[in-house]
DNA sequence: GCAAAAGTGTTTGGGATACACCCATGC
DNA sequence: GCATGGGTGTATCCCAAACACTTTTGC
Protein backbone atom coordinates (compact mmCIF):
# COMPACT_ATOMS: atom_id res chain seq x y z
CA UNK A 1 0.00 0.00 0.00
CA UNK A 2 2.30 3.23 -1.42
CA UNK A 3 1.72 6.53 0.50
CA UNK A 4 3.61 9.33 0.18
CA UNK A 5 3.10 10.09 4.19
CA UNK A 6 4.55 6.81 5.23
CA UNK A 7 7.18 6.15 2.40
CA UNK A 8 8.47 7.87 -0.44
CA UNK A 9 7.85 5.41 -2.93
CA UNK A 10 4.30 7.56 -3.87
CA UNK A 11 4.13 7.24 -7.92
CA UNK A 12 1.22 9.28 -9.39
CA UNK A 13 -1.29 6.98 -12.02
CA UNK A 14 -0.76 8.89 -15.28
CA UNK A 15 -3.76 11.82 -15.24
CA UNK A 16 -5.51 12.20 -18.40
CA UNK A 17 -8.40 14.54 -19.80
CA UNK A 18 -10.79 13.74 -22.67
CA UNK A 19 -13.44 16.05 -24.04
CA UNK A 20 -17.00 15.21 -25.05
CA UNK A 21 -18.03 18.23 -27.25
CA UNK A 22 -21.74 18.58 -28.45
CA UNK A 23 -23.18 20.73 -30.97
CA UNK A 24 -26.30 20.13 -33.26
CA UNK A 25 -26.27 21.00 -36.80
CA UNK A 26 -29.03 20.22 -39.06
CA UNK A 27 -31.15 19.18 -36.20
CA UNK A 28 -28.90 16.13 -35.67
CA UNK A 29 -26.90 16.03 -32.50
CA UNK A 30 -23.31 15.74 -33.18
CA UNK A 31 -20.19 14.94 -31.06
CA UNK A 32 -16.74 15.57 -31.85
CA UNK A 33 -14.36 13.02 -32.38
CA UNK A 34 -10.59 12.53 -33.39
CA UNK A 35 -8.75 9.55 -35.61
CA UNK A 36 -5.81 8.51 -33.47
CA UNK A 37 -2.75 8.77 -34.59
CA UNK A 38 -0.76 6.02 -32.44
CA UNK A 39 -0.73 3.42 -30.84
CA UNK A 40 -3.26 2.14 -29.09
CA UNK A 41 -5.99 1.98 -31.25
CA UNK A 42 -4.09 3.47 -33.97
CA UNK A 43 -6.65 4.52 -36.82
CA UNK A 44 -9.65 4.40 -34.84
CA UNK A 45 -12.19 7.05 -34.27
CA UNK A 46 -11.70 8.57 -30.47
CA UNK A 47 -12.51 11.30 -28.02
CA UNK A 48 -10.16 14.29 -28.35
CA UNK A 49 -7.90 13.92 -25.11
CA UNK A 50 -4.21 14.16 -23.95
CA UNK A 51 -2.33 13.98 -21.20
CA UNK A 52 -2.25 16.03 -18.14
CA UNK A 53 0.65 17.43 -16.45
CA UNK A 54 1.57 18.38 -12.87
CA UNK A 55 0.67 21.89 -12.50
CA UNK A 56 -2.02 22.07 -15.21
CA UNK A 57 -5.51 21.61 -14.05
CA UNK A 58 -7.50 19.74 -15.46
CA UNK A 59 -9.42 22.37 -17.29
CA UNK A 60 -5.90 24.05 -18.26
CA UNK A 61 -4.86 20.61 -19.70
CA UNK A 62 -8.15 20.56 -21.63
CA UNK A 63 -7.85 23.81 -23.05
CA UNK A 64 -4.09 23.21 -23.97
CA UNK A 65 -5.09 20.08 -25.56
CA UNK A 66 -8.32 20.72 -27.40
CA UNK A 67 -5.78 23.64 -29.24
CA UNK A 68 -2.91 21.32 -30.07
CA UNK A 69 -5.05 18.60 -31.17
CA UNK A 70 -8.56 19.81 -32.94
CA UNK A 71 -7.53 23.32 -33.29
CA UNK A 72 -10.47 24.72 -30.68
CA UNK A 73 -10.39 27.12 -28.20
CA UNK A 74 -12.60 26.04 -25.77
CA UNK A 75 -13.49 29.16 -23.83
CA UNK A 76 -13.95 31.18 -26.87
CA UNK A 77 -16.05 28.19 -28.95
CA UNK A 78 -17.63 26.28 -26.46
CA UNK A 79 -20.63 28.08 -24.36
CA UNK A 80 -20.08 25.96 -21.91
CA UNK A 81 -18.13 23.38 -20.67
CA UNK A 82 -18.85 20.66 -17.13
CA UNK A 83 -17.19 18.17 -15.94
CA UNK A 84 -18.76 14.81 -16.47
CA UNK A 85 -17.20 12.22 -14.51
CA UNK A 86 -14.22 10.75 -13.54
CA UNK A 87 -13.03 6.99 -15.52
CA UNK A 88 -10.14 5.38 -14.01
CA UNK A 89 -11.02 1.34 -14.82
CA UNK A 90 -9.57 1.80 -18.01
CA UNK A 91 -5.39 1.18 -18.35
CA UNK A 92 -5.61 3.88 -21.59
CA UNK A 93 -2.02 3.22 -22.13
CA UNK A 94 -0.31 -0.02 -22.64
CA UNK A 95 2.70 1.51 -20.54
CA UNK A 96 0.19 1.77 -16.88
CA UNK A 97 -2.59 2.79 -15.18
CA UNK A 98 -4.55 5.61 -15.95
CA UNK A 99 -7.28 7.92 -14.92
CA UNK A 100 -9.07 9.90 -16.97
CA UNK A 101 -11.25 13.25 -15.86
CA UNK A 102 -13.63 13.87 -18.03
CA UNK A 103 -15.62 16.95 -19.34
CA UNK A 104 -18.60 17.91 -21.91
CA UNK A 105 -18.65 20.81 -23.80
CA UNK A 106 -21.86 22.84 -25.81
CA UNK A 107 -21.45 25.00 -28.27
CA UNK A 108 -22.80 26.04 -32.24
CA UNK A 109 -21.31 26.04 -35.77
CA UNK A 110 -17.60 25.30 -34.20
CA UNK A 111 -15.03 26.13 -35.95
CA UNK A 112 -11.79 22.95 -36.07
CA UNK A 113 -8.56 23.43 -37.53
CA UNK A 114 -6.91 20.15 -36.86
CA UNK A 115 -3.60 18.74 -37.73
CA UNK A 116 -4.51 16.53 -41.15
CA UNK A 117 -8.29 17.23 -40.47
CA UNK A 118 -8.32 13.99 -38.37
CA UNK A 119 -11.26 15.92 -36.38
CA UNK A 120 -14.97 15.77 -37.06
CA UNK A 121 -18.18 15.27 -36.18
CA UNK A 122 -20.58 12.74 -35.90
CA UNK A 123 -23.90 12.18 -35.81
CA UNK A 124 -24.23 10.47 -32.10
CA UNK A 125 -26.97 7.96 -33.50
CA UNK A 126 -23.99 6.99 -36.46
CA UNK A 127 -20.97 6.84 -34.26
CA UNK A 128 -17.90 4.55 -35.55
CA UNK A 129 -16.23 2.32 -33.69
CA UNK A 130 -14.37 3.66 -30.82
CA UNK A 131 -11.16 3.47 -28.98
CA UNK A 132 -10.88 2.64 -25.78
CA UNK A 133 -14.14 2.93 -23.55
CA UNK A 134 -15.03 6.06 -25.36
CA UNK A 135 -18.33 4.75 -26.73
CA UNK A 136 -19.36 4.52 -22.59
CA UNK A 137 -17.96 7.57 -21.82
CA UNK A 138 -20.11 9.35 -24.63
CA UNK A 139 -23.52 7.34 -23.40
CA UNK A 140 -22.79 8.73 -20.45
CA UNK A 141 -22.60 12.16 -21.87
CA UNK A 142 -25.69 11.96 -23.61
CA UNK A 143 -27.68 10.99 -20.65
CA UNK A 144 -25.89 13.64 -18.70
CA UNK A 145 -27.20 15.94 -21.02
CA UNK A 146 -30.70 14.63 -21.87
CA UNK A 147 -31.58 15.07 -18.29
CA UNK A 148 -30.26 18.34 -17.97
CA UNK A 149 -31.81 19.72 -20.83
CA UNK A 150 -35.16 18.82 -19.59
CA UNK A 151 -34.63 21.31 -16.16
CA UNK A 152 -32.11 23.78 -16.88
CA UNK A 153 -31.14 26.47 -19.51
CA UNK A 154 -28.61 24.48 -21.10
CA UNK A 155 -30.50 24.49 -24.77
CA UNK A 156 -29.22 28.12 -24.83
CA UNK A 157 -25.63 26.65 -25.59
CA UNK A 158 -26.35 25.27 -29.13
CA UNK A 159 -28.30 28.41 -30.01
CA UNK A 160 -27.72 31.89 -30.73
CA UNK A 161 -28.47 34.79 -28.58
CA UNK A 162 -31.98 35.54 -30.46
CA UNK A 163 -33.81 32.24 -31.78
CA UNK A 164 -37.38 31.43 -32.45
CA UNK A 165 -39.62 28.86 -30.76
CA UNK A 166 -39.50 26.73 -33.28
CA UNK A 167 -35.83 26.51 -33.56
CA UNK A 168 -35.72 26.10 -29.74
CA UNK A 169 -38.08 22.65 -30.49
CA UNK A 170 -35.57 21.98 -32.67
CA UNK A 171 -33.01 21.57 -29.88
CA UNK A 172 -35.15 19.57 -27.52
CA UNK A 173 -36.01 17.31 -30.16
CA UNK A 174 -32.30 16.76 -31.67
CA UNK A 175 -31.08 15.84 -28.40
CA UNK A 176 -33.74 13.89 -26.99
CA UNK A 177 -34.24 12.51 -29.64
CA UNK A 178 -38.18 12.45 -30.03
CA UNK A 179 -40.63 14.39 -31.79
CA UNK A 180 -42.32 16.90 -28.99
CA UNK A 181 -46.39 18.58 -29.71
CA UNK A 182 -45.34 22.17 -30.43
CA UNK A 183 -48.16 23.39 -28.59
CA UNK A 184 -47.26 21.99 -24.96
CA UNK A 185 -43.92 22.68 -25.82
CA UNK A 186 -44.54 26.56 -25.89
CA UNK A 187 -46.40 26.21 -22.79
CA UNK A 188 -43.99 24.41 -20.96
CA UNK A 189 -41.14 26.96 -21.82
CA UNK A 190 -42.85 30.05 -21.65
CA UNK A 191 -43.95 29.27 -18.09
CA UNK A 192 -40.17 28.00 -17.19
CA UNK A 193 -39.16 32.11 -16.81
CA UNK A 194 -36.15 31.03 -18.83
CA UNK A 195 -36.46 32.85 -22.19
CA UNK A 196 -38.05 36.53 -23.12
CA UNK A 197 -39.84 38.11 -25.85
CA UNK A 198 -36.97 40.75 -27.63
CA UNK A 199 -39.65 42.33 -29.79
CA UNK A 200 -38.01 41.68 -32.78
CA UNK A 201 -39.03 39.25 -35.84
CA UNK A 202 -37.45 37.05 -38.54
CA UNK A 203 -38.15 38.47 -41.93
CA UNK A 204 -37.57 37.77 -45.78
CA UNK A 205 -38.61 33.76 -45.69
CA UNK A 206 -41.75 33.24 -47.62
CA UNK A 207 -43.85 32.42 -44.79
CA UNK A 208 -45.25 34.28 -41.80
CA UNK A 209 -42.25 35.97 -39.36
CA UNK A 210 -41.31 34.22 -36.15
CA UNK A 211 -40.90 36.07 -32.86
CA UNK A 212 -37.31 35.92 -31.63
CA UNK A 213 -36.15 34.91 -28.23
CA UNK A 214 -34.16 35.57 -25.82
CA UNK A 215 -32.51 33.66 -22.47
CA UNK A 216 -33.06 35.82 -19.61
CA UNK A 217 -29.80 34.65 -18.16
CA UNK A 218 -26.60 33.25 -19.66
CA UNK A 219 -25.82 31.14 -16.82
CA UNK A 220 -26.07 27.84 -16.91
CA UNK A 221 -28.79 26.89 -14.30
CA UNK A 222 -31.02 25.54 -12.59
CA UNK A 223 -34.78 26.67 -13.80
CA UNK A 224 -37.29 23.93 -12.94
CA UNK A 225 -38.62 23.49 -9.69
CA UNK A 226 -37.48 20.69 -6.84
CA UNK A 227 -39.78 17.09 -6.15
CA UNK A 228 -39.96 17.78 -2.72
CA UNK B 1 3.22 22.15 -22.34
CA UNK B 2 3.77 18.72 -21.33
CA UNK B 3 2.40 15.89 -23.25
CA UNK B 4 4.43 12.28 -23.03
CA UNK B 5 3.47 11.47 -26.13
CA UNK B 6 5.84 14.15 -27.77
CA UNK B 7 8.53 14.33 -25.00
CA UNK B 8 9.40 12.40 -22.12
CA UNK B 9 9.22 14.76 -18.92
CA UNK B 10 5.69 13.88 -18.25
CA UNK B 11 4.72 14.00 -14.64
CA UNK B 12 1.09 13.88 -13.23
CA UNK B 13 -0.20 15.41 -10.48
CA UNK B 14 -0.52 13.86 -7.50
CA UNK B 15 -4.00 12.01 -6.98
CA UNK B 16 -5.62 11.70 -4.18
CA UNK B 17 -8.95 10.49 -2.92
CA UNK B 18 -11.31 12.20 0.04
CA UNK B 19 -14.76 10.50 0.79
CA UNK B 20 -17.39 12.16 2.20
CA UNK B 21 -19.80 9.38 4.34
CA UNK B 22 -23.34 10.43 5.50
CA UNK B 23 -25.34 8.32 7.89
CA UNK B 24 -28.53 9.70 10.14
CA UNK B 25 -28.25 9.48 13.84
CA UNK B 26 -31.52 10.12 15.96
CA UNK B 27 -32.73 11.88 12.75
CA UNK B 28 -29.69 14.04 12.09
CA UNK B 29 -27.85 13.84 8.83
CA UNK B 30 -24.03 13.49 9.95
CA UNK B 31 -20.46 13.21 8.08
CA UNK B 32 -17.58 11.91 9.04
CA UNK B 33 -14.47 13.48 10.06
CA UNK B 34 -11.18 13.00 10.67
CA UNK B 35 -8.65 15.15 12.70
CA UNK B 36 -5.56 16.01 10.36
CA UNK B 37 -2.58 14.47 11.87
CA UNK B 38 -0.13 15.87 10.17
CA UNK B 39 0.61 19.34 8.63
CA UNK B 40 -1.15 20.84 6.52
CA UNK B 41 -4.05 21.84 8.80
CA UNK B 42 -2.92 19.79 11.44
CA UNK B 43 -5.30 19.12 14.22
CA UNK B 44 -8.19 20.17 12.11
CA UNK B 45 -11.12 18.39 10.87
CA UNK B 46 -11.01 17.14 7.34
CA UNK B 47 -13.19 14.65 5.18
CA UNK B 48 -11.09 11.01 4.89
CA UNK B 49 -8.47 11.01 2.26
CA UNK B 50 -5.52 10.18 1.07
CA UNK B 51 -2.90 9.29 -1.85
CA UNK B 52 -3.73 6.99 -5.02
CA UNK B 53 -0.91 5.10 -5.87
CA UNK B 54 -0.57 4.20 -9.50
CA UNK B 55 -1.71 0.49 -9.65
CA UNK B 56 -4.78 1.53 -7.26
CA UNK B 57 -8.38 2.33 -9.07
CA UNK B 58 -9.87 5.39 -7.20
CA UNK B 59 -11.99 3.00 -5.27
CA UNK B 60 -9.43 0.88 -3.96
CA UNK B 61 -7.05 3.57 -3.12
CA UNK B 62 -10.21 4.68 -0.82
CA UNK B 63 -11.08 1.33 0.64
CA UNK B 64 -7.27 1.19 1.51
CA UNK B 65 -7.23 4.56 3.11
CA UNK B 66 -10.81 3.99 4.99
CA UNK B 67 -9.22 1.13 6.63
CA UNK B 68 -6.01 2.70 7.55
CA UNK B 69 -7.79 5.80 8.66
CA UNK B 70 -10.70 5.41 10.20
CA UNK B 71 -11.22 1.38 10.48
CA UNK B 72 -13.62 1.32 7.48
CA UNK B 73 -14.66 -1.71 5.41
CA UNK B 74 -16.51 0.67 2.75
CA UNK B 75 -18.23 -2.38 0.75
CA UNK B 76 -19.47 -3.86 3.82
CA UNK B 77 -20.69 -1.45 5.77
CA UNK B 78 -21.67 1.20 3.44
CA UNK B 79 -24.90 0.37 1.51
CA UNK B 80 -23.79 2.74 -1.27
CA UNK B 81 -20.83 4.48 -2.66
CA UNK B 82 -20.70 6.98 -5.94
CA UNK B 83 -18.20 9.43 -7.11
CA UNK B 84 -18.98 12.43 -6.24
CA UNK B 85 -16.57 15.09 -8.74
CA UNK B 86 -13.02 15.60 -9.00
CA UNK B 87 -11.54 18.89 -7.86
CA UNK B 88 -8.26 20.20 -8.79
CA UNK B 89 -8.44 23.85 -8.01
CA UNK B 90 -7.04 23.45 -4.60
CA UNK B 91 -2.85 22.82 -3.89
CA UNK B 92 -4.07 20.45 -1.03
CA UNK B 93 -0.54 19.41 -0.69
CA UNK B 94 2.18 22.09 -0.09
CA UNK B 95 4.51 20.08 -2.38
CA UNK B 96 2.78 20.35 -5.38
CA UNK B 97 -0.28 20.16 -7.73
CA UNK B 98 -2.89 17.65 -6.60
CA UNK B 99 -6.19 16.17 -7.81
CA UNK B 100 -8.84 14.61 -5.70
CA UNK B 101 -11.13 12.24 -6.96
CA UNK B 102 -14.31 12.52 -4.40
CA UNK B 103 -16.66 9.86 -3.28
CA UNK B 104 -19.96 10.13 -1.59
CA UNK B 105 -21.00 7.08 0.65
CA UNK B 106 -23.74 6.20 2.67
CA UNK B 107 -24.45 3.75 5.18
CA UNK B 108 -26.33 3.22 8.99
CA UNK B 109 -25.05 2.35 12.45
CA UNK B 110 -21.21 2.06 10.90
CA UNK B 111 -18.70 1.40 13.51
CA UNK B 112 -14.99 3.03 13.35
CA UNK B 113 -11.76 1.91 14.40
CA UNK B 114 -9.66 4.75 13.62
CA UNK B 115 -5.79 5.66 15.45
CA UNK B 116 -6.90 7.57 18.65
CA UNK B 117 -10.42 7.59 18.04
CA UNK B 118 -9.71 10.69 16.07
CA UNK B 119 -12.84 10.06 13.54
CA UNK B 120 -16.52 11.14 14.43
CA UNK B 121 -19.22 12.01 12.98
CA UNK B 122 -20.57 15.62 12.77
CA UNK B 123 -24.52 16.80 12.36
CA UNK B 124 -24.14 18.44 9.12
CA UNK B 125 -25.63 21.36 10.51
CA UNK B 126 -22.73 21.90 13.23
CA UNK B 127 -19.57 21.65 11.03
CA UNK B 128 -16.14 22.43 12.90
CA UNK B 129 -13.46 24.56 11.14
CA UNK B 130 -12.83 22.49 8.37
CA UNK B 131 -9.19 21.90 6.28
CA UNK B 132 -8.64 22.92 2.64
CA UNK B 133 -11.82 23.09 0.60
CA UNK B 134 -13.68 20.67 2.63
CA UNK B 135 -16.25 22.59 3.30
CA UNK B 136 -17.01 23.34 -0.21
CA UNK B 137 -17.02 19.73 -0.93
CA UNK B 138 -19.73 18.64 1.60
CA UNK B 139 -21.83 21.20 0.38
CA UNK B 140 -21.02 19.71 -3.14
CA UNK B 141 -22.48 16.47 -1.77
CA UNK B 142 -25.37 17.28 0.65
CA UNK B 143 -27.06 19.31 -2.76
CA UNK B 144 -26.31 16.31 -4.38
CA UNK B 145 -27.37 14.18 -1.88
CA UNK B 146 -30.87 15.98 -1.12
CA UNK B 147 -31.34 15.86 -4.94
CA UNK B 148 -30.78 12.51 -5.35
CA UNK B 149 -33.29 11.39 -2.30
CA UNK B 150 -35.89 13.20 -4.78
CA UNK B 151 -35.90 10.90 -7.26
CA UNK B 152 -33.95 7.38 -6.23
CA UNK B 153 -34.33 5.07 -3.78
CA UNK B 154 -31.11 6.11 -2.04
CA UNK B 155 -32.90 6.69 1.43
CA UNK B 156 -32.63 2.57 1.70
CA UNK B 157 -28.73 3.52 2.30
CA UNK B 158 -30.08 4.88 5.49
CA UNK B 159 -32.76 2.13 6.81
CA UNK B 160 -32.62 -1.38 7.82
CA UNK B 161 -34.17 -3.91 5.39
CA UNK B 162 -37.81 -3.49 7.13
CA UNK B 163 -38.89 -0.18 8.01
CA UNK B 164 -41.93 2.03 9.09
CA UNK B 165 -43.12 4.64 6.89
CA UNK B 166 -42.62 7.11 10.21
CA UNK B 167 -38.77 5.96 9.74
CA UNK B 168 -38.71 6.39 6.34
CA UNK B 169 -40.40 10.11 6.82
CA UNK B 170 -37.36 10.93 9.05
CA UNK B 171 -34.84 10.02 6.72
CA UNK B 172 -35.95 12.34 3.98
CA UNK B 173 -37.07 15.03 6.65
CA UNK B 174 -33.15 14.60 7.94
CA UNK B 175 -32.09 14.70 4.14
CA UNK B 176 -34.30 18.10 3.55
CA UNK B 177 -33.47 19.54 7.21
CA UNK B 178 -37.54 20.16 6.41
CA UNK B 179 -40.91 18.87 7.98
CA UNK B 180 -43.03 16.81 5.66
CA UNK B 181 -47.18 16.11 5.29
CA UNK B 182 -47.24 12.93 6.57
CA UNK B 183 -50.32 12.47 4.42
CA UNK B 184 -48.83 13.80 1.45
CA UNK B 185 -45.54 11.95 2.07
CA UNK B 186 -47.23 8.35 2.24
CA UNK B 187 -49.20 8.65 -0.40
CA UNK B 188 -46.32 10.13 -2.96
CA UNK B 189 -44.16 7.12 -1.66
CA UNK B 190 -46.75 4.22 -2.11
CA UNK B 191 -47.19 5.68 -5.56
CA UNK B 192 -43.77 5.37 -6.39
CA UNK B 193 -43.41 1.89 -7.00
CA UNK B 194 -40.27 1.64 -4.65
CA UNK B 195 -41.27 0.17 -1.45
CA UNK B 196 -43.61 -2.48 -0.39
CA UNK B 197 -45.60 -3.74 2.64
CA UNK B 198 -43.73 -7.18 3.97
CA UNK B 199 -47.34 -7.82 5.87
CA UNK B 200 -44.99 -8.47 9.31
CA UNK B 201 -45.71 -5.05 12.06
CA UNK B 202 -43.71 -4.05 14.77
CA UNK B 203 -44.78 -4.80 18.30
CA UNK B 204 -43.80 -4.06 21.79
CA UNK B 205 -44.24 -0.31 22.41
CA UNK B 206 -47.10 1.59 23.79
CA UNK B 207 -49.05 2.61 20.97
CA UNK B 208 -50.39 1.34 17.99
CA UNK B 209 -48.27 -1.07 15.66
CA UNK B 210 -47.11 0.07 12.39
CA UNK B 211 -46.75 -1.96 9.31
CA UNK B 212 -43.07 -2.74 8.35
CA UNK B 213 -42.09 -2.09 4.59
CA UNK B 214 -38.90 -3.30 2.37
CA UNK B 215 -37.52 -1.86 -0.85
CA UNK B 216 -38.58 -3.41 -4.17
CA UNK B 217 -34.95 -3.51 -5.18
CA UNK B 218 -31.93 -2.98 -3.64
CA UNK B 219 -30.11 -1.35 -6.43
CA UNK B 220 -29.86 2.05 -6.11
CA UNK B 221 -31.63 3.47 -9.52
CA UNK B 222 -34.15 6.23 -10.14
CA UNK B 223 -38.00 5.89 -9.41
CA UNK B 224 -39.23 8.88 -10.45
CA UNK B 225 -40.27 10.10 -14.17
CA UNK B 226 -38.68 12.04 -16.10
CA UNK B 227 -39.40 15.86 -17.10
CA UNK B 228 -39.77 15.44 -20.79
C1' DG C 1 -58.31 5.89 30.61
C1' DC C 2 -54.45 8.01 28.92
C1' DA C 3 -50.23 8.59 26.47
C1' DA C 4 -48.01 7.79 22.20
C1' DA C 5 -47.46 7.05 17.61
C1' DA C 6 -50.01 4.89 13.37
C1' DG C 7 -53.08 5.45 9.99
C1' DT C 8 -56.38 7.61 6.83
C1' DG C 9 -59.57 11.14 2.76
C1' DT C 10 -61.16 15.22 0.51
C1' DT C 11 -60.84 19.49 -1.76
C1' DT C 12 -58.46 22.58 -4.68
C1' DG C 13 -55.32 24.34 -8.04
C1' DG C 14 -51.98 23.85 -11.49
C1' DG C 15 -49.36 21.41 -14.83
C1' DA C 16 -49.25 17.47 -18.32
C1' DT C 17 -51.47 15.57 -22.28
C1' DA C 18 -54.03 15.12 -26.42
C1' DC C 19 -55.59 17.25 -30.29
C1' DA C 20 -56.62 20.74 -35.33
C1' DC C 21 -57.10 24.92 -37.43
C1' DC C 22 -56.19 29.84 -38.81
C1' DC C 23 -52.41 33.49 -39.75
C1' DA C 24 -48.82 36.20 -42.10
C1' DT C 25 -45.65 36.41 -45.44
C1' DG C 26 -42.98 35.79 -50.24
C1' DC C 27 -43.47 34.64 -54.56
C1' DG D 1 -53.72 32.16 -54.63
C1' DC D 2 -50.74 28.96 -52.89
C1' DA D 3 -46.95 27.19 -50.36
C1' DT D 4 -44.58 27.54 -46.07
C1' DG D 5 -43.83 27.60 -41.49
C1' DG D 6 -45.83 30.52 -37.25
C1' DG D 7 -49.03 30.77 -33.91
C1' DT D 8 -52.99 29.60 -30.87
C1' DG D 9 -57.18 27.11 -27.01
C1' DT D 10 -59.78 23.68 -24.63
C1' DA D 11 -61.06 19.54 -22.18
C1' DT D 12 -59.29 15.96 -19.35
C1' DC D 13 -56.50 13.78 -16.01
C1' DC D 14 -53.35 13.32 -12.56
C1' DC D 15 -50.37 14.99 -9.12
C1' DA D 16 -49.16 18.43 -5.42
C1' DA D 17 -50.68 20.88 -1.48
C1' DA D 18 -53.32 21.95 2.49
C1' DC D 19 -55.49 20.23 6.30
C1' DA D 20 -57.52 17.04 11.46
C1' DC D 21 -59.30 13.25 13.39
C1' DT D 22 -59.66 8.19 14.61
C1' DT D 23 -57.19 3.76 15.73
C1' DT D 24 -54.37 0.61 18.25
C1' DT D 25 -51.49 -0.60 21.53
C1' DG D 26 -48.83 -0.69 26.50
C1' DC D 27 -49.12 0.68 30.83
Amino acid sequence: MKDSLFNKEYIAPTLTIDMVIFQITNNRLNVLLTKRAQRPFKSTWALPGGYNAAGQTTLEAADAIMHRKVGLDIHSQLVHIEQLYTFDTVARDPRGHAVAVVYSGYGREIELDSPNQTAQFFDVSELPKLAFDHAKIIDYALQRLRNRIGYTNLAQAFLPKQFTLTSLQDIYQAVLDKPLDKRNFRKRITSLDMIHDTGRTTAGRAHRPAKLYAFNSTNIAVVDAERF
